[in-house]
DNA sequence: TTGTGTTTTACGACCTCC
DNA sequence: GGAGGTCGTAAAACACAA
């Protein structure tokens, strides 16, 4: 447990596929240089458009991020420095292995619409929405917020992060679901939000995804045997990798270059 | 339009490690 | 003691049915 330490030492967590270059951070954060992945590097994102606003330019996602809070400018300093800044050394934007189609100029069949296991078989079992990538849909905040990406009242109680924003961090959760101290600090400046936020994102990603397995879990337990003691899956409170990633033993255990998160599977 | 359920940010409490 | 982990929860944002 407490992978921060281990993970800070540029030792993964989840060794195996060396981070994407895609993920336009350059690879000298990364240690060791990775052979490119000959397949895609983020299969279960296919359907992953990145819908901007349509006069959105090519730096940065088309909308300035919004103003760091207050509290964290306090707290946290002043915040990053605008992505816009210095688009060029950012190198932010759709990454190269990621190609989004042109977002369709109405509502109607999206691209998200094409679901990981083809028309009409939702990835989520209990998922009610059209796509499992629903929240690629929203749009970043009305408002024309365009993008401030801060949604509301009370000073800021919680801000939306735009699309590419979680994008960005469902990739980074992809290659590890421990973020490093220094990749961290490299994403939260990329993207414009705190280290905070950033953190807390990475918690809640985890949060979500214990859900969503204890969910599916508790699905499969359900038809055939009822309480037959097979503990295929490490207990969460058992050894330190079960707890850190009850979910995901399929990391430490199989040949898959890429860790392929189970809610995406079809 | 409204009610309801789900998802997404954000935080506090508590724990462990260095 | 600080940082970061999980767990639980609050509340906004959102989707959808009635």
């Amino acid at each position: 447990m407490y992978v921060g330490y281990v993970l800070d030492k540029d030792s993964p967590v989840y060794p195996g596929p060396a981070r994407p270059a895609s993920l336009g951070l350059g690879p000298q954060a990364y240690g060791p240089p990775a052979p490119p992945p000959a397949a895609p590097q983020y299969p279960d994102f296919t359907g992953y458009s990145h819908v901007e606003p349509a006069p959105a330019p090519p730096t940065a996602w088309g909308t300035p991020f919004p103003a760091p809070k207050d509290d964290w400018a306090t707290a946290y300093g002043p915040g990053p420095a605008a992505p816009a800044a210095n688009p060029a050394s950012l190198a932010f934007g759709p990454p190269p292995d990621f190609s989004p189609v042109p977002a369709p100029p109405g509502p109607g069949p999206g691209l998200l619409a094409q679901p990981l296991g083809g028309p009409g078989s939702p990835s989520s079992p209990g998922a009610q929405r059209r796509t499992p990538y629903e929240w690629m849909r929203r749009s970043v905040v009305a408002g024309g917020g365009g993008g401030s990406g801060k949604t509301r009242t009370k000073d800021k109680y919680r801000v939306v992060y735009t699309d590419h924003q979680r994008l960005e961090l469902e990739k980074e959760f992809h290659y590890s679901r421990y973020i490093t101290i220094r990749r961290k600090s490299e994403l939260a400046t990329n993207l414009g939000l705190t280290e905070r936020q950033v953190k807390i994102w990475f918690q809640n990603r985890r949060a979500k995804e214990r859900k969503v397995n204890k969910k599916k879990q508790q699905q499969q337990q359900q038809p055939p045997q009822p309480p037959v003691a097979h503990d295929v899956t490490p207990t969460p409170t058992g050894s330190a990798l079960g707890g850190l990633c009850p979910s995901n033993t399929s990391l430490l255990g199989t040949s898959s270059p890429m860790p392929v998160k189970e809610e995406f599977l079809p």
